[in-house]
DNA sequence: GCCAACGTTGGC
DNA sequence: GCCAACGTTGGC
């Protein structure tokens, strides 16, 4: 099973939203590198941290599961959309994305500074300087590190 | 709002 | 294929 960490602004679209819809597709992502993972590495039922960025206390604030593999983002397509792409073509589709189900909110969230200061959380994209990844991969050992203290605040 | 880091674009 | 210019991300 494979972990991964998801970020979103909060002003767009936050844990809270997830809650309340259940299911929603992950559209929007025009990073290469964040596209592969989506497209060739994401599995149905593999967990991902959703964290809050561009926020006063950016952070983990809770935890979502694929619902469905990648598939192509129609958001690329619709030239009224946000997230056109003149360059996205159906018949060979440039971006994509997959469905994440709500999963569980923490009850506080484990802010950046924090996650930061952990030595178990060292080799992580995440607390690398000029990260800009907006879709990481997370190892066992650190997801079972951030769930516990998640559960033991 | 600033700005460092980084990805993408496009001219050559 | 190089690289300068530009746009975006995201912490602070």
């Amino acid at each position: 099973m494979g972990y991964w960490l998801m970020k979103s602004e909060p002003d767009v679209f936050g844990i809270d939203d997830l809650e309340r819809v259940g299911v929603e597709p992950w559209e929007g992502v025009r990073n290469y590198q964040a596209r592969n993972m989506m497209r060739d590495e994401m599995k149905k039922g593999d967990l991902a941290f959703f964290y809050h960025s561009n926020t006063t206390v950016p952070g983990i604030v809770g935890v979502l599961r694929i619902h469905r593999e990648g598939y192509p983002d129609d958001a690329a397509f619709d030239p009224d959309h946000n997230y056109y792409d003149p360059k996205s073509d159906p018949d060979n589709p440039r971006w994509y994305r997959v469905d994440v189900a709500f999963e569980e909110k923490f009850s506080e969230v484990l802010p950046l500074s924090w996650l930061k200061q952990q030595p178990e959380l060292s080799d992580s994209p995440l607390v690398r300087k000029g990260n800009r990844l907006s879709i990481l991969p997370v190892t066992e050992a650190q997801w079972r590190f951030i769930m516990e203290h998640a559960h033991r605040r």
